[in-house]
DNA sequence: TTATGAAACTTCAAGCTTGAAATAATCTTC
DNA sequence: GAAGATTATTTCAAGCTTGAAGTTTCATAA
């Protein structure tokens, strides 16, 4: 996957972005990892649902959580259920539908998350500092029309 | 990591560029290591390896593999072991070094990986089939020059 | 109301991933 | 040539990830 094209022809440029834009989110996300492990003792996945949470104060369920991030639910559970240990979110049950829970930051969750984000925005700042504002801005967009375009397909 | 900016500032289109970056590819990564199992009863990280090897028909160190594939050592000792035991490569003692042995596709390993990385290339192109080609070429340029500057850092 | 089906979660096995510790072989230097 | 450092790799524990199977709760319709 992240080896270059075997053929040439038609899906060779395709393939060459591909294989770019893996080494560059992997090199990237294995960088920002190793921060957060070192720095605030955390993992990437831990902040994403922190992250989802810190966005909706009036909480989300299991599957709302699954469907943003992009991940199984039972993988969901695996995170939130450490999060609840460590005190940094809680699952509220709900009256209305027994089956679901409401998750939220604790108020140390939300504090914690604040530090760590802070922290992050600069280190993302940092790593693609050799793009500029405008460049990026123009790489956004790329990516978001290719997203919107693609998503919601089968 | 998945979620959007918690604030505005400077760095915000950089970590808006980041947000979009990663999910375009945990979308894509997603739903090629779903085609992988379902069509090949195989995995991305063995397609990884088995990609690499193909290209080096001379054999690769496990540390040639772990700094390509921008994996740890550990990793790679497992992905490689699994390999083996399905028959698609193997590990050769060298003379020179017993601390090292070349890791070569078998006959196998190279006819298994020629036929799925014809239908990589297609599920690619297909997935990034709103990119034009142009696009895709400059996109690939500008992730390029982000990765040669911020490589060999540190 | 009571089956029947759908929805929201959890559990589980298998595999991926890292970083640290352990092994083994090679290199360097006195 | 032996001690000490370096290099290549494996092993291991902990955590992430998926997809499938299982549980509980809710919705619906005969």
């Amino acid at each position: 996957m992240v080896a270059g094209p075997t053929s040439t022809g038609p899906g060779k440029e395709r393939l060459r972005l591909w294989i770019r834009l893996l080494r560059a989110s992997r090199t990237i996300e294995a960088e920002l990892r190793e921060r957060l492990k070192k720095e605030f003792d955390t993992t990437l996945p831990r902040f994403d649902v922190m992250a989802a949470l810190y966005r909706s104060p009036e909480g989300m369920l299991m599957s709302d959580l699954s469907r943003f991030l992009l991940v199984s639910n039972g993988n969901v559970t695996g995170i939130v259920d450490r999060l609840v240990s460590e005190g940094l979110v809680t699952r509220a049950r709900r009256n209305g539908d027994r089956r679901t829970s409401m998750v939220r930051l604790t108020e140390e969750g939300a504090k914690s998350f604040a530090a760590i984000a802070a922290a992050h925005e600069g280190w993302v700042g940092e790593l693609l500092g050799t793009v500029s504002e405008d460049e990026a801005r123009r790489l956004t967009g790329m990516l978001k029309s290719f997203r919107s375009n693609w998503e919601g397909r089968e």
